[in-house]
DNA sequence: CGCTGCTTTGATTCGTATCAATAGCAGTGG
DNA sequence: CCACTGCTATTGATACGAATCAAAGCAGCG
């Protein structure tokens, strides 16, 4: 595989808890995977044999019921990790909505790689623990926010994960990796509704869509006042 | 504090992956708390300085918008773990629903500890892949499911973890630990439009509600049907 | 230039919330 | 034992927000 010491992710992943010598061993288990826009990679309740780091690109996790609503329970970006260490199928499907490159590892082989490697597995559980409770808070927006509640805590978590740390509170714009029935998938809403939030927001000089994909924040404190 | 070689969740907490000689470490860093119904012990944005084993009891974790509209993100049964290892506040308050008997300790000696026992730690990420696993499966019924899918769902939820292991097939009835608004809060929904969609469900015969907070199923099938 | 897929806009319907009143039950004290 | 109180749950009438159905607009691309 490509050498770990030099992937751009060696700071950010949770192989950044690991020794140069432990990275070498890591580097032999794993694979570097490019996986194409719309490309599935696990499907839910499939057995899931690989678990991976994300180097580039963004993904989705999709929960669905038996006659087809779907609904995104989670993105993954660059550094994350994807995959369900410690056994059992994927409740979830998992597939790329850009271009992303992957590095992947039996799932088998990290489960034991995990075990001898403490600092790793606690990476993970930082990172688990994090991901917990942003799915937690956003089970607030899906149970109890308002179609214009629910864009507006969409646009406002995107920026912040979007925009380079820290620039959040001042920055201006960015693009968005979504089209807007995905992101009716992440709000609970149909793409008619997420529409019309966002074009309203637009009248009203909140926001401006200079593009499909981009936004930029007039109002950051009106768009606060209204994520509720 | 209280001996834990002798504890009922000695076998079912994280505890369990711990040697009698690390048990006793454990145990003097820890101590029994009773709780009653109705209190909360860690409040929604406040710092968390504790984190627990639930021996007994059932405790709800509430988010909540600026202006009071709950919604419960997770419910807490014995043997389950509370609190947030590795620092920062508690993003949602955590109420008892019931009396409760907990065993808690201070977050940073738990970290401490945690960070020296890699099985314990283990134990830790298993169960909090587990909660996330859940938590993504409600965010499914909170974005996309009707209400009277999300009443059928609860009810199988409820009798798969209410029920003693692997009798959620075949049995019958169980007491559940919620009044009417909790379960709306849960769910999403109004106690109004929870409270009908019961009392459809009785009429259609697909269940019986012998008391309050009792709930006999007919119709595993059915309901199972009905739950989308 | 004319597809093709995505997005916006409009008209209508439907489900759930809201508002309001009543009913049932558990506990308390006369 | 029964009236009284407070709480929780049920039931009913109405309003409203978002879904649905339908059509038009707009990009990107061969």
């Amino acid at each position: 595989m490509t050498d770990c010491l030099s992937c751009i992710m060696r700071n950010r992943a949770i192989c950044a808890s690991l020794q140069p010598d432990e990275l070498l061993l890591l580097s032999r288990m794993g694979r570097r995977q490019r996986v194409s826009s719309g490309h599935t990679l696990l499907w839910e309740g499939d057995d899931a044999p690989v678990v991976a780091n994300v180097l580039e690109g963004v993904l989705k996790l999709v929960a669905a019921t038996a006659d087809g609503r779907e609904q995104i329970v989670g993105i993954v970006f660059p550094s994350d990790f994807i995959g369900r260490p410690f056994g059992k199928e994927s409740p979830y499907s998992v597939s790329a909505i850009s271009a992303a490159e992957l590095c992947t590892f039996h799932r088998d082989q990290f489960d034991e790689f995990a075990a001898d490697h403490p600092d790793l597995q606690q990476k993970l559980l930082r990172r688990t623990l994090g991901e917990l409770d942003r799915a937690r808070r956003w089970m607030l927006l899906l149970g109890r926010k308002s179609a214009s509640e629910k864009v507006a805590s969409f646009l406002l978590e995107m920026a912040d994960r979007l925009l380079p740390r820290g620039a959040a509170e001042t920055a201006r714009g960015f693009e968005l990796p979504f089209g807007r029935q995905q992101i009716a998938d992440i709000l609970g809403l149909t793409i008619e509704t997420t529409s019309r939030q966002l074009t309203k927001m637009r009248a009203d000089g909140l926001i401006d869509l200079p593009s499909r994909r981009a936004v930029v924040i007039n109002d950051l404190a009106a768009l606060k006042e209204m994520a509720g």
